[in-house]
DNA sequence: CCCTATTTAATCGTACACGATTTAATCGAC
DNA sequence: GTCGATTAAATCGTGTACGATTAAATAGGG
């Protein structure tokens, strides 16, 4: 099963950006992006921001911690991100009473309103993409499958 | 089959991220590109980069033009990474003699001595996601699809 | 042939991602 | 309790993505 290109050299031709899934994955992920761009204009909100504002939706205000195990991405990236949804008024930013090491996040009036907006847009997207919702949950399944063997795959190596 | 949120507003509950297929879709993304980071080390490839290089094994050398299309990027994302990979010795640009708005670019022996690595990495990666091959087949026309379908929605608003 | 419309790269500004490092708070073995 | 280890955010540097704009080259109708 293990092929050594190096003796195989025609081989390598098999190997183009058709057959390979991780191109697919990553240009889906960009029209999704670009998708979202256009639906959420009225918003104000980029992609990014959106899955934090879902992750608030459905918690009511969590820890940037939770944030960050929910949505997989760390603080570098959360930290400007949550600090551009607090001076557009959609989320509160204070440290945790508990524990002074936690950032607490929890959603506006303003942050709550534009939920609505927010489910729309899921549904448009979901409708956008042609496929019926059995086969996007079909996708998703697999998606969240291969996300977790590579991922820990990368950390195998730490 | 229309839904008016706003007239029920319970029906919020059910959009989380863990039903929503472009979140599997962005999450996945991240996995793959944070994944070849780590297999690509020894190349200094990104993974972008490494998407570049790919389509000029591929084409033995094209136009940026084509690598635009092909990998559905535009050329303000494509001209600084293009010329990161020529500082780095692995291609050579050149304005296209039939047509001087065109940019030929073409892998030096260089580039084309990291395919080995480059198919390696594919294979590794396909291995790491944990799923058969035929599956990741299924997985990546069905990507093909949504992006197919988010690109034509995107475009359709021009 | 000329002049406008189109096409292609390049440039600029904004917003992610993430590795590496720093700082501050908490934990825990003793 | 104290101090070294751990944890959480924030900071910094590099490298994408992409909309909007610009500049240069080509195409094409009169």
């Amino acid at each position: 099963m293990k092929i050594d290109f190096r003796d195989n050299p025609e081989l390598m031709e098999q190997v183009t950006l058709d057959v390979m899934p991780c191109f697919a994955i990553y240009s889906a992920a960009n029209a999704v992006t670009r998708f979202y761009r256009r639906i959420l204009a009225e918003t104000g909100l980029t992609y990014p921001q959106y899955l934090v504002m879902m992750v608030l939706w459905e918690t009511g205000g969590t820890t940037m911690r939770a944030i960050s195990e929910r949505l997989l991405l760390d603080s570098s990236t959360l930290t400007p991100l949550i600090k551009k949804l607090e001076t557009q008024g959609l989320v509160a930013r204070s440290r945790n009473r508990e524990d002074e090491r936690l950032l607490d996040v929890v959603p506006t009036d303003a942050g709550l309103a534009l939920r609505v907006t927010g489910c729309e847009a899921a549904m448009a997207m979901n409708a956008a993409s042609g496929e019926a919702l059995e086969e996007l949950q079909e996708l998703r399944g697999r998606l969240d499958k291969v996300r977790i063997g590579l991922n820990e795959a990368t950390a195998r190596v730490d």
